[in-house]
RNA sequence: GGUCCGAUAGCUCAACUGGAUAGAGCAUCAGCCUUCUAAGCUGACGGUUCGGGGUUCGAGUCCCUGUCGGAUCACCA
């Protein structure tokens, strides 16, 4: 049953009853803390109907509640607001229907289908903080679209063609003297971004050189002889030249190796991948097919354009002179290749940063123009950068907060602290490390995803491996004691289920407070896939967690004598855990059965 | 310069999409472990919601305007 609903109906029928006119939205939100109640009815919008003040109108509302909808018991008016307070009663049976659904949480399947695209590397360099935030959101989005009942594609494109690549390859061919992985015993993407860091060394030099001998910068720039050799290496591989392509196989190889590492230990992953060297062909085909609708335009250099003015927006290139494809020409490709792949989908999500809202309202413009139904269904989810207390990360200047150290340092830090806090004694050695792993990231997810993901946000590390407060390690913590209490419960043989939730009439405060915020979860759920945002998850986990603490440090549940209330207060902890833990599992955060 | 974001307590973030006296955490201070895990709980302190107008029963939220910060407007990706 959901209360929401009955009570919404509710007032419908007293507003029609007693000012004998159909209402069509009605204001339900939750009553303020201070006063009396749970559900508050804003009655300002009713007076035009009642021609009545807020206050009467609000009275006579209540009073009819009272009377015929048999879940409330009472009510309180302040100023035009009508504070609700339902029968005890009607809070059991809400635990009772909880208990009873063993997906609480999750939304029956809707039959829809849908896409989400997420991490995107380019294949230079590893993965550093940026990354972890887009990954942790295109994840923990993908959860929640399926808590929604929706089928899930998880895919990336993996920019691994281009200058950038090449840049890596020419480093590594002039300075990296045979140099592997397992010769250095390095990760493959580190040491490709090694070289990647090389060449960019290398180039500043050579044309700090030339431009001493008179060189203007623009020349000094594409003479730089290692620039010229990227340069090469990028032609060789277009025209598919053995050597070239081998080199490039090779060291992508190393990087997926690194990255693929990386994932892992992120607990992300995907259901299929997407390269860019597979997609830019296509992509300039349909551009191509494009030009002969009329839909783009050639110019007289041979470049191929589409004419957004008419949208309010530019002109842009689509392909170049020489007729190379530029990266909005793959993004096309891309996007027709998935629909061809997924059919059944309806549309898809791509989380990129939010410096590309521009390129993304041009995709969606051309697939449209293209004559792609799908296209209005494709939406850009757009996060804010990550930013340092120092300043912005800047991977030139080695600022970057690199993905593998940071998630590293999280599990040292989770280590420490633990055992600072004479947790682990009753803990055996494999145990203890997954302990680590679990509160070290779950503190790294949880910290990054707690955040509204359109708003560009602040990375403190020393706030990072905070471990008390608003953190995933408070809300783990929160699991891990109604899981001894849940452990406790079964030792004495108690077992409860929705059966034996009868013999309960009467509510402490605090029970009712949490089974309250028990009680919106799917409301949450829903609300958070309608915004694409992880954040709304996490602040319930945690309104739920604290919550629940709140309950426990108030109620001693095995001082209960009366077997009915030890039994009601088993079922709402054990409701509450398995809650914390789909909530905390849809931010991909796994939680500890002790800590 | 055009366009688009953002500005809320000392710091990091909320605020159910226009509702009540704007809430959390961190930090600071004061309490609570012989009772289910103190990674917890309870209190105190902390605000001209960037400035100025407007809309209305009601504005952090909507409109106008100014200030500051950021992104973007490439034959880069």
């Amino acid at each position: 049953m959901n209360v929401d609903q009955s009570l919404r109906t509710a007032v419908k029928q007293a507003a029609e009853a007693l000012f004998g006119q159909p209402l069509s939205a009605i204001q339900l939100q939750p009553t303020n803390a201070e006063f009396e109640g749970s559900h508050t009815v804003v009655c300002f919008p009713l007076t035009k109907l009642s021609r009545k003040g807020p206050e009467e109108t609000a009275r006579l509302v209540g009073d009819y509640l009272v009377q015929h909808a048999g879940i409330v018991s009472r009510y309180n008016v302040v100023k035009g607001f009508l504070n609700l307070v339902l029968s005890d009663q009607v809070w059991v049976d809400v635990l009772r229907a909880i208990v009873a659904n063993p997906n609480y949480g999750q939304l029956p399947d809707n039959g829809q289908e849908i896409m989400i695209e997420y991490s995107s590397p380019n294949t230079n360099k590893p993965l550093h903080l940026g990354h972890l935030r887009n990954n942790f959101l295109g994840w923990s989005v993908s959860e929640i679209y399926k808590n929604n009942g929706y089928t899930v594609r998880k895919v990336q494109i993996i920019n691994d063609r281009g200058i950038h690549i090449c840049k890596s390859m020419a480093a590594w061919k002039l300075y990296g003297d045979g140099e592997t992985p397992q010769s250095t015993n390095m990760k493959g993407d580190h040491l490709v971004g090694k070289y990647y860091v090389e060449f960019d060394k290398a180039y500043k030099a050579q044309m700090a050189a030339l431009i001493t001998k008179g060189a203007s910068e623009e020349e000094a720039s594409k003479q730089a002889p290692i620039m010229q050799l990227a340069s090469d290496m990028l032609r060789k591989w277009e025209q598919k030249d053995p050597d070239t392509v081998s080199l490039w196989q090779t060291m992508n190889g190393w990087v997926y190796e690194g990255f693929s590492a990386t994932y892992a230990r992120m607990g992300v992953d995907f259901d299929k991948l997407y390269y860019e060297s597979d997609t830019y062909l296509l992509g300039r085909d349909e551009v191509l097919k494009g030009v002969e609708k009329g839909i783009f335009f050639k110019k007289d250099d041979g470049s191929v354009w589409v004419d957004l003015t008419a949208d309010g927006l530019d002109q842009k290139v689509l392909l170049r002179s020489d007729g190379t494809s530029v990266y909005m020409t793959q993004d096309i490709g891309t996007a027709i290749l998935r629909f061809r792949d997924f059919p059944k989908i309806m549309g898809q999500v791509y989380t990129v940063g939010n410096e590309q809202e521009y390129h993304f309202k041009v995709l969606f413009l051309i697939l449209g123009k293209l004559g792609y139904e799908w296209a209005k269904q494709c939406f850009h989810l757009s996060y804010g950068m990550v930013d340092l207390p120092t300043g912005k990360m800047k991977s030139r200047e080695g600022t970057v907060v690199d993905a593998d150290e940071l998630m590293q340092e999280m599990y040292e830090d989770a280590e420490k602290q633990s055992r600072e806090l004479g947790k682990l004694d009753e803990m055996s050695h494999d145990e203890a490390k997954r302990l680590f792993e679990m509160v070290g990231l779950g503190a790294l997810k949880f910290f990054l995803l707690k955040v509204d993901p359109k708003k560009r946000m602040m990375f403190d590390p020393q706030e990072s491996i905070q471990l008390q407060g608003f953190t995933g390690p408070f809300v783990q913590y929160t699991h891990a004691r109604i899981r001894s209490i849940i452990r406790k419960a079964e030792g004495m043989g108690l077992q409860v289920s929705a059966g034996d939730l009868n013999g309960v009439t009467a509510l402490e405060p605090a029970e009712r407070e949490a089974l309250q915020v028990l009680s919106v979860f799917e409301n949450k759920v829903q609300e958070a896939a309608r915004e694409y945002a992880p954040s709304i998850i996490a602040n319930y986990a945690y309104d739920l967690a604290k919550e629940y603490n709140k309950f426990y440090q108030n109620i001693p549940i095995f001082n209960e004598t009366d077997t009915n209330k030890l039994k009601f207060r088993i079922a709402l902890s054990q409701s509450i855990a398995k809650s914390i833990k789909r909530a905390m599992h849809m931010l991909g955060i796994e939680v500890p059965e002790r800590m």
